[in-house]
DNA sequence: CACCCTCCGTGGACGCGATCGACCGGAGCC
DNA sequence: GGCTCCGGTCGATCGCGTCCACGGAGGGTG
């Protein structure tokens, strides 16, 4: 993980469609290094997805909420947890310090599903309670932030 | 934004690097013909980027925190987004219905890092509180959801 | 100091993919 | 029926991805 590889991730993390000979302009490398270098990176697990980013409203996943999750003393998290996983609405899943144990991100198509989904949250075995929020809009997601080197 | 279109969108966001051919491949099309759909779903906004995936903690970003924000009653709210907006840290802004006008995912490297950010924030003009949990762990994080097609 | 090993890069070669232009067929409309 | 437009296929060209052989730097060892 030198400076290269840093350049390499930012590169990636801004347009992960880059091809390997522009990769390889960029920092100055053949394209072959680059892609020995990529290659690497992913499978060191550095790099773990490309993902396209995609307008939600244009999926009819127009609605986003954020939604606390405060787990039954009795419960098993490990439980809960692959109930959640199951539903396919839950976008990402936290678990926090504090009361509520989890916190989620979820997205469907309109607040009826939203009152589907808190139901079904609320009957989960092991949750106690939920609190939910909605997104009125969201003003950015999942902005990369510029890499520094570390402080060494 | 036909069925082909959709599996187009499903495809890269499970992985952004497919080539043409190979979408072409999947979709029961020529390359050229997926390559001018794709290019009309970035154009049209469906499509806003691609982007890599990388582990935080591996580019030195192993604390994440979810807060919350209550507005000044007297601030403006356009001044105190962009001036969220300048803190690179925040990876993620919500605009939320409730008491916390914002919901913000920030992500930094130790939690000295984290206290500092909380006191820009708490000193931010028109923030007249924050309220911070920390994640101890990512269970999964902007899981792609498999699109629906719309409901007609 | 010479030697060897390993790592990481380059350069060349080759097949495949990206991309452009020409063409074509069906839908909608005079 | 014939025009036009939209969106596709086909074919050709050029650049890219990827494999392989080679080479130089750095470090340990006799």
């Amino acid at each position: 993980m030198d400076a290269i590889d840093r350049s390499l991730v930012e590169l990636l993390r801004g347009n992960a469609r880059l091809s390997y000979a522009e990769l390889a302009r960029q920092v100055g490398l053949s394209a072959p290094a680059v892609h020995e270098r990529v290659g690497k990176l992913e499978s060191s697990g550095v790099i773990r997805a490309y993902r396209a980013e995609v307008e939600p409203e244009a999926i009819g996943l127009g609605v986003t909420a954020l939604i606390g999750i405060v787990e039954d003393s009795g419960g098993d998290t490990d439980d809960v947890l692959e109930t959640f996983r199951q539903m396919p609405e839950i976008e990402s899943c936290y678990f926090m310090a504090g009361v509520e144990s989890f916190l989620l991100k979820a997205r469907v198509g309109t607040i009826a599903e939203l009152e589907q989904l808190i139901v079904r949250l609320s009957r989960t075995p092991g949750v106690a309670s939920t609190r939910t929020g909605i997104a009125l809009s969201t003003k950015w997601e999942n902005r990369p932030q510029p890499i520094e080197p570390p402080a060494s």
